[in-house]
DNA sequence: ATCCCGAGGG
DNA sequence: CCCTCTGGAT
């Protein structure tokens, strides 16, 4: 089976498996899922949501993420890790949104890389799933893991890995492609122990059974 | 000890 | 390329 023959039969079977795969990071506006994501960075989403719900009952707008001192929004955000560094880039970012885009969340990759902790994942998660944009494949760690584990990718990188998906996924499956991979990897292929004897892609991954691979 | 929907800096 | 940032779960 040719790389592209077997991209197609794992879409298939993740589309089968997980049809109700969706982003599990709660939110309602795209800033929310914009100041979600950027605290999912080495964190859970299951932590994130933990945090999330007294951060946007307190600020609601950008202005209200910069008008927040640093020590309160630090606080807030403790549980999900590297809060010094999340609280410091979501204040910038948040400046940022006010001084040139009007307080709004905007809707290309450069000007959302340009945003302070915002790198290429991030920005394809907002642009993916809060604007319907298929603009590019977000790469997480999950996505980088099965994608290798499956033989779709060799690189080690998550831009190489999201150069080679592009080519593989139909541009109307990008963004349910990564959530399909991301749940999968939550349930089944997990890094430590992946459950090869159950999974649903056992007879197309060319690492089933070889554990840590 | 390793991993979690990474990004910035050197 | 490497290193650092951080807490919580397993």
């Amino acid at each position: 089976m040719t790389r592209p023959e077997r991209a197609a039969a794992v879409i298939a079977a993740l589309a089968r498996t997980y049809p109700h795969a969706h982003c599990e990071l709660a939110y309602t506006t795209p800033l929310q899922l914009l100041i979600a994501t950027i605290l999912s960075a080495q964190c859970t989403d299951k932590r994130v949501n933990l945090v999330t719900p007294a951060l946007f009952r307190t600020c609601r707008t950008a202005a209200d993420f910069v008008a927040l001192p640093a020590e309160q929004l630090e606080e807030l955000i403790q549980s999900a890790g590297f809060f010094r560094a999340k609280a410091k880039n979501i204040r910038a970012c948040c400046a940022a949104l006010v001084e040139r885009h009007g307080g709004e969340v905007p809707r290309t990759m450069d000007a959302l890389t340009a945003l302070a902790g915002v790198g290429r994942k991030t920005a394809n998660v907002v642009l993916g799933n809060a604007f319907g944009l298929n603009v590019g494949v977000v790469v997480d760690t999950h996505v980088q893991r099965l994608t290798r584990r499956l033989g779709l990718t060799k690189q080690t990188t998550p831009e190489k890995i999201e150069r080679d998906l592009i080519k593989l996924v139909p541009r109307a499956q990008w963004t349910l492609f990564s959530h399909w991979l991301i749940w999968h990897g939550r349930r089944r292929c997990t890094a430590r122990n992946p459950d090869c004897a159950t999974c649903e892609l056992r007879a197309l991954c060319p690492s089933a059974d070889k554990t840590g691979k």
